[in-house]
DNA sequence: TACATTAATGACCGATCAGTCAGTAAAACC
DNA sequence: GGTTTTACTGACTGATCGGTCATTAATGTA
């Protein structure tokens, strides 16, 4: 207490500050992996290279583990995405695609994007866990992307439609791609890749003029590949 | 032998070639609600009305078990899907609207939903599965969607785009709805239902016209609110 | 009624695994 | 040096669960 904490902090100090991100690390890996139930404890332990012991020792259950990487792995994102929304004033379409290609990048190519697979699977044995992925992340994204929906309709660039579905419509594909990559697009010899960014790019390109050719050669895509 | 088999087979006989389906369907349920090692095969047993060693006289182990209801669950809906393809010459906008209420109704609103999300949940510890699924599902359904597609690039009622990814854009939802059924949406209390009839009438709309206003009036969804 | 066959049972076994705790050894302190 | 504190360990325990099999009860047959 006397002397300032910071300088030099033993070896043993700092494993011990980092252990518990080092525990939640390869809980997500293991629990997105194989599931709940089908992880025993001490492999997360094993691999984030202490006995299970320790891992007792940060975490009073196997439960509260899974709590915990829950917990701690929704973060900030949401509310990086709002302040991106807020500090752009281009067309709304180009807010869109610039969402979702970060959205990609920031969560989709993260493990992050493993809770999804997690939630999905385990939601109906924890239902408290429910609640709070509710509030905390399906509503708040669904307000965002809804915000930029509504912008666009505001604006007039967007026919007036009903915007909580356009949101689902806009998420879905995001949805797809993530649990695509940690069930199917995870198993090996499978010869079939799906390429993020190109089903991205076509999503946007979809909701945003359709199938359906247009007259006005103004908007029409088909023009633009000069 | 001697006698036809049909007119009187006992209770027992009966009730012997009811087992294998009364066993999946218990066996479904539950692997879709807790997953599957979570679900104690006794549970199984119970809810099909027998005790666990009966369960064990029609399935060898509980993989096998799994096994058989994700193999005896994918059945016939693709090639009746097929089926209708064919049989319709009316606009292809229309086939397609036809086509994914069809699947909400006999596949969305089943049990057989769950089998994705069991998929999802599994393949990664059930390698073989992935293999099996992906040639005797998803191939054969994205074929039979693409086909569609490509019939409406090839009679001009839609633009030339990249069919494989619009196949992805169109199937994303219907998976949503699919494990949104399955997991927070069968969390009690969380006041918060997805209409999945509204969902893909929207979602059509959507792949269809577009966000962005249309300048040809005859296209235009806006007008047609009369 | 006696006997054979068949469907079903549930007590039991062995393996697994979440969680514990007495013990170890490295660091910190004096 | 000696003593205490701290981070960690891994052998152990009790409960659980997949799978077995000797036994039972229902049905068929004569």
């Amino acid at each position: 207490m006397s002397r300032a904490a910071d300088p030099l902090p033993s070896t043993r100090q700092r494993r011990k500050e980092a252990r518990p991100q080092e525990l939640l690390d390869a809980a997500l890996d293991l629990f997105v992996e194989k599931g709940f139930a089908a992880t025993r404890s001490e492999e997360v332990a094993a691999r984030a290279g202490v006995s299970k012991g320790t891992l007792y020792l940060y975490y009073p259950s196997k439960e509260e583990l899974l709590k915990a990487v829950i917990r701690e792995n929704i973060s900030q994102e949401i509310a990086e995405g709002e302040d991106i929304v807020r500090g752009f004033d281009g067309p709304t379409a180009e807010l869109l695609a610039y969402l979702m290609a970060e959205w990609w990048r920031r969560i989709g190519e993260t493990r992050a994007s493993g809770i999804c697979k997690l939630i999905i699977s385990e939601v109906r044995n924890f239902p408290d866990i429910a609640q709070f992925y509710l509030d905390e992340v399906v509503l708040p994204a669904e307000r965002m992307i809804g915000g930029v929906v509504q912008r666009g309709i505001d604006r007039g660039e967007f026919r007036p439609v009903a915007v909580d579905d356009v949101v689902h419509a806009l998420m879905a594909p995001m949805l797809f791609l993530m649990l695509h990559k940690h069930s199917m697009g995870a198993c090996p010899n499978l010869g079939r890749r799906l390429d993020a960014p190109r089903v991205i790019a076509m999503q946007i390109d979809l909701v945003l003029n359709g199938l359906v050719p247009r007259t006005d050669p103004r908007r029409s895509e088909l023009k633009a590949k000069e």
